[in-house]
DNA sequence: TTATCGTTGAGACAAATGTCCTTTACTGAT
DNA sequence: ATCAGTAAAGGACATTTGTCTCAACGATAA
């Protein structure tokens, strides 16, 4: 639910000696449609990921937590961002320039492999995740993202928690309801 | 709607002299949950990746076809497959064991970087398709599909396509039977 | 203070989707 | 030739989800 990469924010902490920096919430790191020119990696707090369309309804691709990269699949493959990110609670973000970037994922074995390894768990977990999305119902779904994340409820904003599960802020409120009156939740 | 990878698919041809091998409809190139000790590159034809849960019902994660390649993410990250992996047409593939796979993304820059940009297209476009997947209804999801692969029904089985699309196989009948009844389809 | 806006919550109804079942056609195996 | 299995198609009904609406609450700006 909030994804995470531990080893790559401990190897970013030890190698790059750069001050993160601070984002509130609602504001925006990555602008949808916009050049991507800096890699940011999470050092603390939640931002998410999402996409809008034409009728100005987001989907929530991921919520990304501790360690997670943004921007560095504009930048390996050089187009704009297909999503936006802003921050969802309070923020704090190590930068990489673009140059930078590609320096060091050309010349560091070992930060080449572990954005190898960074992409190749988005993809796993973005597969597990919307094949859960679209084979179970509401339910299920609610109760499995709570299972992953308890605090959520307290934490994310239920607009964005109906977005990232595909569905209407009425349908999360209801299948809430449902489940309260259930003793299966809070 | 059917994912390919040109500039992969040449630079396999060019350097790697295997034979290509044939897997014919429905036969498997992985097993989901096995544990995956070759790359798979597609000469031609089409291979789904997919998932299938408890109840049997499968999601379709992608369709594959000349350049994709699979198995790439279990080897980077060393575990299992989260999907299995199908022959929809006859297939013709290249395979790389997975020793040859870490050589070449170790010691051959380009293919390093071949794999980064391969990786990165995936997450792109497995964030696009499932933010339309989720926000828009079967009818725009069917019309978009069908308008990216146009030969799409005499290709792949009613049931895949459902399957892909998240939907039941009585719901993508209903939409197409609309479609047609309105004449924007066949 | 008052006004406004974002967030949460829910009622009533409409629309979309799923479930279950039946039919037809085609293919391959016995 | 017959049978079983798979794929496609759709009827009838139940269930889920969305749309539109209103209301309460708290935070913030005028």
């Amino acid at each position: 639910m909030i994804r995470t990469n531990q080893e790559l924010l401990d190897y970013v902490k030890k190698n790059l000696n750069s001050d993160p920096q601070t984002y509130l919430p609602h504001q925006t790191l990555i602008g949808q449609g916009k050049r991507v020119n800096t890699v940011y990696i999470i050092k603390s707090g939640i931002a998410k990921c999402f996409l809008t369309n034409e009728n100005g309804n987001d989907f929530v691709e991921e919520f990304f937590g501790e360690g997670e990269i943004v921007g560095e699949i504009e930048i390996i493959n050089n187009h704009v961002s297909v999503c936006g990110v802003s921050a969802v609670t309070e923020l704090s973000v190590y930068k990489i320039s673009e140059e930078n970037f590609k320096h060091f994922l050309d010349k560091d074995k070992i930060f080449n492999h572990l954005i190898l390894k960074a992409l190749s768990a988005k993809i796993h977990y973005k597969a597990l995740r919307h094949a859960h999305n679209q084979s179970n119902d509401v339910e299920m779904n609610l109760l499995r993202i709570q299972k992953e994340f308890p605090g959520i409820f307290e934490t994310i904003p239920k607009l964005d928690i109906a977005n990232y599960l595909g569905i209407t802020l009425r349908s999360l409120n209801r299948t809430l309801s449902e489940l309260r009156m259930r003793n299966l939740i809070r």
